[in-house]
DNA sequence: GATGAATGAGGGTTCATTCAT
DNA sequence: CATGAATGAACCCTCATTCAT
């Protein structure tokens, strides 16, 4: 027992170790993909950035590919749980009211969170941004990673368009193409993330309630 | 006069020539540029693309930058001058309007005008699309062209942004900040853009209409 | 101690290891580029001599210029510690001597000495007389580089016209020019070496004698 | 006859201008082979330098080699023409002469010939000297034209030692072997050539008298 | 003949990946 | 397991040479 104890605890102490060294390498992945000048994700650079040796990184992906990949579905899994987490409670409200007017603000409520979900994700992952669709241009991502990744993307849409539907059947939405409503909020969040990127701004909550109130009224007067 | 129009045709054929080789070239990169696989841009192949040998595309561009740089250029000059094309008419039927009905509606045929254009080149040009925030990562791209690129996507947000700023004059849009509308409505296009992409649809009509008609009225009920 | 010495071990062999492949890369560059047929020193050619792998001459020196410069360096380094070796001791001995005939037989023992240093360096390496004035011409030289170069052999020229003040100044030679001296000493000596090479010899001790002999008495009879 | 005068007249000017287009492309060729920065010697700077087109040039030599070739040998031709036509006079000169004072000045007057011909041609072509013994190195040279311009070289040795020959015929000069007297006068003359270029001066009159006083009688006081 | 655009083999350089230590 | 030097396929670019006009 006291044996097994031990190597139990130096198994965990390992594994603790062996979990924070991935951890490491996918970050120095994502500081450099994410960075302005990207051109330059060089297996070496990613390894130095994360203060091990190229041969390491290889003990942990077995490719170029299995790291971008695994690094894309992390941060994408991040986004997709917090986005399904923030759409839980406000179901929960929505089944309790019976009024409409209260369904509307709850489902206002709903996207509200959805697009700050989705853009305090592309602030803290300049990474997921840039990737989102285009990663696949560049060195060492293939058509098979690619298409996998279009399903990241695919996701995003899909939650999108699950929220759209609910809104519909929820009448807080005119009834529509709800793909076409999802890919127009999340052109709008990506529209409004790339902007502020370019004026080396945050998101903010600014951003939020401007894609709300435009999606849901309009900017005519 | 026989020899003057000889050699006139000779120069005017040649001059031809050369500008449909250039042309060639410049198409051979878009298709490749812009097609899904498009990992693989090798100047090889865009010169076989373009049926020429690589040493003939180094004879139009001085070099794999040079030839991006020209096509986007081109490319984005086509796209804004349409825009600009789009917007003549309609800012002389705004002057000429008095009631403040029609002119919403003459904004909204500009606005109309502004996002069909921008779609029907994201359309024509996929590689416009792929191209647009994202390139500086891809080989070959420097820091310089970046920022000229980002010039490029600046361009087309600021025309956006005129366009909001006059909506607002003509009271056709609700007085708020015009560069977060130009975000929002080029982040629509865009997703849309890309939705139908992924759908392996074109843009078509639909898309226009709907994005104006949440962009000015909201998607709520 | 036994970690210690261990690691000390390891240590000193990688370095020694290192610096072995650097040897063998700058050994192989000199045999190529030294060679009658010179014209190929591909950078997969030099590696091939040294038993490396092209991408592994990349590791050892930053790209072709910085290969040539280093060898050209160093072998200039060993030349001119040698010639400044053989000139230490004569410099004791002539201070010791007060008559002039000793003074004259001294600056001859050291012009021997400098002569033969010379020689036996071009003979050690062709590479050295080959490159010596004219390999800014070849591929991948730049400015720089030769006026660096160029430095190289006016390093030599100007340790020829030490010495050759040096034998004015004990009256070993008529007062004169100690430049042209100098030029005319050193080019005495490639002269002698390259046409021992064209003649498949070695420089031998009869070529250093006879420019002494002829370079004091001067060949009349 | 008129037809045949008239056809001769037109080859003649025809055979003119071939002539000095060749020559055109030779002194082309001759500038820039001969120049500091003669790394780039592409057969279309040659070509601009004459104030041709490419292709031209290939009309008139086979190809690079044949190119670089015939401008040797031409000037070579040039160079040794004027050893041969220095040496006569003195010859004749030699033949009169019964005493041995009479002799010695008219070898030391035939040596100054030679060696300021040589000189004049270093100057006047930095080419040759570049080319002298080197230029097997560069692009485009393959080893039998090596071997060719070895001769080149050979052929300046053995003229020089033919006159050595006839200077220890003479008893102009100490016996020695004349094949290293040959080395020893020729690496003077092109090692104060070599100065001079270094110094930016031209070879004067002054580097011809010092040579010739050096090799008679030495540096010795 | 002169022209100069087209050609494509060839060379320098990079970087993902492997493997001996 | 970590390390980092070695590897070599792959890519960008050059330039001697050709050939249609």
């Amino acid at each position: 027992m006291n044996l097994d104890s031990s190597s139990d605890d130096k198994v965990s102490l390992r594994a603790k170790f062996r979990h924070a060294t991935r951890e490491a390498i996918l970050n120095a992945a994502a500081g450099i993909l994410g960075s302005d000048s990207a051109a330059q994700a060089r297996m070496e650079d990613i390894a130095a950035r994360a203060g091990v040796a190229v041969g390491t990184v290889y003990n942990y992906f077995e490719d170029r590919r299995a790291l971008v990949t695994a690094l894309l579905e992390t941060r994408t899994k991040v986004l997709l749980d917090a986005l399904d987490g923030a759409a839980g409670p406000v179901r929960g409200r929505k089944r309790t009211a019976g009024a409409s007017a209260p369904a509307g603000d709850a489902f206002e409520a709903e996207l509200a969170g959805f697009v700050s979900a989705v853009a305090a994700h592309f602030d803290a992952n300049r990474f997921l941004l840039n990737v989102l669709l285009d990663e696949e241009r560049s060195r060492g991502i293939d058509a098979k990673a690619a298409s996998r990744r279009r399903t990241v993307f695919g996701q995003l849409l899909s939650r999108a368009e699950r929220l759209m539907q609910k809104g519909i059947r929820v009448r807080a939405l005119r009834k529509d193409d709800p793909a076409m409503y999802a890919a127009l909020l999340v052109g709008m969040v990506r529209g409004v993330a790339v902007s502020a990127l370019s004026r080396q701004m945050t998101f903010s909550t600014d951003g939020t309630a401007s894609i709300v109130r435009v999606f849901m009224s309009g900017a005519a007067r």
